[in-house]
RNA sequence: GCCCGUGUGGUGGAAUGGUAGACGCGGCGGACUCAAAAUCCGCUACCGAAAGGUGUGGGGGUUCAAGUCCCUCCACGGGCACCA
């Protein structure tokens, strides 16, 4: 082979093929009723200047999937669009003096740019911004209709507040207990703020988690577990000795069975009892306020011993009036969970016997487990220190001796529903949720202004629609600590647009998950005047393929499908579940390098030597810091732009979707980059040469066998992209590339053999088309079509060729492999048996013992068994 | 603490209960070259000269057959809510 062969340029043939694409109008989507539809979304992005290599992963799959859909038939939507309110745009106003809005659109141009270099196929004819007024107007809207449709309430909540800055800052602001900037103690403080009632959808939430079977199982167990349903009874003690006006203690608690074995009462420091008794105590309302300045860290949390605080006061036992138990402040006792009190039974709670042992607080066994061993062994772990919490036989108990836990708690329940406590029953069945409402106030300027305004006599009045969007001044400055928009000299002051009389717009702004929340389904008509043109949604939605990091697998996912429940209940959309499959990918991690002190290195600093890892430049000795994600902290970020203007954007896609699975986390190394360009660049010669060979040979039978690999790779390859086995489709197509260059190897061939070798290649390159789209393109050119890849349809793979006609199967005797034979498809026992036990290797492994069985699994393995 | 994952060659990783290690990277050997790069070809789990044996974190079990299913232990990673 002596065919002189330019190297591929990706500089010059990548903007080629992109304008190309663009210019064509290749993937801007309109409905098409009648054919059918396919909606791959990738989370979008927060334009934070750049995009980074976990972007290029995320765009690449979406990018893969949805070229994939297109050649095989489908009407394609793909859009693109920017998650663009929220703090860090603040940040670099307060930082650097920009303002929010020209740093914001400025890094979207950037990343824009950038996205664009990629050669994903997207409708940028869709692209939004969340902050542009014609977005978010519209949200504005649909929050109006919320109210109206009572699921938005307005309530008082707890924040943390910066008393230097003035401001409320958000948990990861929090860094030990201070301000991230100001450095100063945070408070805790009560501000009426709106929430969503997303609690008002926990059970429905829940249930349609079961219906979500293209869902990871492990987001839905995160969701479930968020939701946190659970069974219990909510229980009416009498107490003595409390401050006047409390005579009762409303516990919630769902092991009612275990009643026998508490030991005394634990309330939130928040809970009106605890405040009321601490007002003559304060040593008591000490206490209190060492559990709330505790409770602002998770860590803190979590390390904190059990702590508790004897109130004095009494309860009575709702099955036994002469039994008294004590009653504490604790401070593992959360008031926004259940009632903010408990009873505990320390012998089958964890939490209450660590608490019990600190407090010298009786402990009593009312569970047992029915397996002797099993009881004997749960007794010796309660006096060492550990509770039982798992199924058994009520003893101790009473009247429920002998009955199991699940029966226990029905008699109890039963009884005291019966029982009255100040003429109301001592206790109801209540189902509980974990999930809380969604607080959506932020006070913060670079979010959606809330659409109400404050009026002295007419109280909140939302904005009529027709005044919207209430739009975010430009003229604010961020010199003052505090929310501009509360200390812009005129942009709250208003009239009431119900009396006209003086009032005030609402200056908080929305959480920016509200945002991100709907715009899946704004994509579907992005310049329409209405929030979700209902035609539009109907055709496109839901979104057939979802993909982004776990990292959302709680908050954006929740809220969305919370969303689109409102958006339904307000006639905005006619679905509840946006997101029909989802798919979470991994992270991008690489390799880390420190110095002895601790300073990160740049992994291209660093050099292996006999002695170990040193600094290229100053010799400093150097450890290997792991593999971590990303991070410009830890030096270990790789830009893609360099990456793209070196390698080019399909040895970068490539790159990404080799080796690793795509849900598991992928290593950059230079090697793999390497590696997936000098692909590009033997694909590119190998196409050449097979171009200079007859377009016009017929098949004939001398070509079979590539023919058979060619479209079993089809098969294949179609197979893995459906199920988002991007690492296994490539290498299936390294093998048909590997057989491609076996072929071209030979100095003649037949014309049967180069017909087979051409529509090997032609197949190659369709093949690998949705991960390289621009190199794809230009071989098909090459290769003398016509018509460009991107309008040409996915191949199909001939039943014929994928079948098998002849197949190899091992031969076992007892289970270890002995020999293999090739047999015709389908071959039956009758046949098999006289071939298998004339081996050479059959009989010297019977060694003359007698058979047994005679295994077959068709077209697989012959298993011989025979006495040892 | 609780919950969920994951453990396979030098390495990233393949493998509907049915021939463990596909494919890639790396390594070794060879071809081409004055030479190098690039490219192409071959070999590459371990022990053994071979026959053969051993191997999927450890131990046990089910099965004709286990990386795969069950029990148990260990290691690593991730998530979380002290949630009554």
């Amino acid at each position: 082979m002596s065919v002189s062969i330019e190297r591929y340029n990706h500089r010059t043939v990548e903007p080629k093929w992109q304008a190309h694409w663009t210019d064509n109008k290749s993937f801007e989507a309109s409905e098409e009723p009648g054919r059918p539809k396919y909606y791959v979304l990738e989370m979008f992005p927060y334009p934070s200047g750049r995009i980074h290599m976990g972007h290029v992963r995320n765009y690449t799959m979406g990018d893969v999937i949805a070229r994939f859909r297109r050649a095989a038939g489908y009407n394609v939507l793909h859009p693109m669009g920017w998650d663009a309110f929220g703090m860090p745009a603040e940040n670099a106003a307060i930082e650097r003096g920009v303002h929010p809005k020209s740093w914001t659109y400025e890094n979207i141009a950037a990343m824009r740019k950038q996205l664009k270099s990629m050669g994903l196929s997207l409708d940028w004819s869709r692209e939004f911004a969340t902050c542009d007024p014609s977005y978010y107007r519209h949200e504005q809207a649909m929050f109006i209709d919320f109210m109206e449709k009572g699921l938005v309430e307005r309530k008082s909540s707890k924040v943390n507040w910066d008393p230097v800055d003035h401001t409320v800052l958000a948990n990861e602001q929090v860094i030990e207990g201070r301000g991230w900037r100001s450095g100063a103690l945070v408070e805790q403080r009560e501000l009426s703020q709106w929430f969503l009632k997303i609690t008002s959808y926990s059970q429905d939430l829940l249930e349609a988690l079961d219906g979500l079977g293209n869902w990871p199982e492990k987001v839905r167990l995160m969701q479930r577990n968020w939701i946190g349903r659970s069974e219990g009874l909510l229980v009416r003690w009498q107490i003595e000795r409390a401050p006047a006006g409390h005579t009762e203690l409303e516990i919630y608690t769902t092991r009612p069975d275990t009643l026998f074995g508490a030991s005394f009462m634990a309330i939130a420091a928040d809970h009106p009892l605890a405040k009321a008794a601490s007002e003559n105590n304060p040593e008591l309302a000490a206490f209190c306020e060492s559990c709330r300045r505790m409770g602002t860290s998770v860590a803190a949390i979590e390390t904190a011993e059990k702590m508790g605080f004897d109130t004095g006061i009494v309860a009575t036992h709702p099955l036994d009036p002469t039994w008294k138990v004590p009653v504490y402040v604790a401070n593992f006792i959360l008031m926004d969970y259940g009632t903010g009190a408990i009873f505990g039974c320390p012998a089958h709670d964890q939490r209450d016997l660590d608490f019990a042992r600190k407090y010298g607080l009786p402990v009593t066994q009312v569970v047992k487990p029915t397996d002797a061993a099993a009881a004997s062994q749960a007794e010796a772990d309660l006096a060492a220190g550990t509770a039982y919490d798992g199924d058994g036989v009520m003893v101790n108990s009473r009247v429920l001796d002998g009955l199991d836990p699940a029966e226990a708690f029905k008699a109890v329940a039963d009884k005291l529903e019966q029982e009255r406590l100040a003429g109301r029953p001592v206790a109801a069945r209540k189902v509980n949720f974990r999930l809380r409402d969604w607080g959506v106030s932020r006070q913060r300027y670079w979010g959606c202004p809330i659409p109400v305004i404050h009026c002295e006599t007419c109280g909140i009045v939302p904005v009529p629609k027709k005044d919207l969007p209430v739009r975010l001044p430009d003229d604010v400055t961020f010199d003052k600590p505090g929310n501009p928009l509360a200390h812009h000299p005129t942009w709250k002051h208003v009239n009431c647009p119900q009396c006209g009389g003086k009032a005030a717009r609402e200056t908080d702004t929305f959480d920016t998950f509200i945002d991100s929340s709907w715009y899946y389904a704004r994509f579907c008509s992005p310049h329409a005047d209405v929030p979700v043109d209902a035609g539009a949604a109907k055709y496109w939605m839901g979104v057939d393929q979802y993909i982004g990091g776990i990292e959302h697998a709680i908050l954006h996912l929740l809220y969305s499908r919370f969303y689109s429940r409102a958006m339904h209940a307000t006639g905005h959309l006619h679905m509840d579940e946006p997101f029909a499959s989802l798919f979470t990918q991994g992270m991008v991690v690489h390799e880390t390098y420190k110095t002895v002190s601790g300073e990160w290195v740049l992994p291209s600093d660093a050099v292996k030597q006999e002695s170990g890892w040193v600094h290229a430049a100053t010799g400093e000795p150097l450890v290997t810091g792991g593999i971590e994600k990303m991070s410009k902290s830890k030096k270990n970020v790789v830009d893609p732009d360099i990456i793209i203007e070196s390698y080019g954007a399909d040895t970068a896609r490539w790159f990404m979707l080799s080796d690793t699975p795509p849900e598991r986390d992928i290593e950059w190394t230079d090697a793999g980059a390497v590696g997936a360009w000098k692909f590009t660049q033997r694909l590119w010669r190998m196409v050449n040469e097979a171009a200079a060979l007859d377009a016009g040979a017929v098949h004939d039978q001398s070509g079979l066998a590539l023919r058979q690999t060619s479209h079993r790779t089809v098969a294949a390859v179609t197979d893995d992209l459906m199920n988002l086995r991007f690492n296994r489709a490539i290498a299936r197509l390294y093998e048909l590339a590997n057989a491609v260059g076996t072929a071209l190897q030979k100095s003649s061939r037949s014309p049967g053999e180069i017909a087979a070798l051409r529509e090997a290649v032609d197949t190659l390159v369709l093949l690998f088309a949705p991960m390289m789209p621009h190199l794809a393109e230009e071989c098909w050119k090459v290769l003398g079509h016509a018509v460009a890849v991107v309008d040409t349809p996915w191949p199909k793979a001939d039943p014929a060729l994928t079948a098998l006609t002849e197949v190899t199967m091992a031969v076992q005797v007892n289970g270890k492999r002995r020999d293999e034979i090739r047999v015709p498809k389908g071959a039956t026992r009758d046949v098999l048996e006289p071939m298998v036990m004339a081996l050479e290797s059959v009989s010297r492994a019977l060694d003359g013992k007698p058979v047994s069985k005679f295994i077959v699994v068709p077209d697989r393995i012959v298993n011989i068994v025979c006495a040892n």
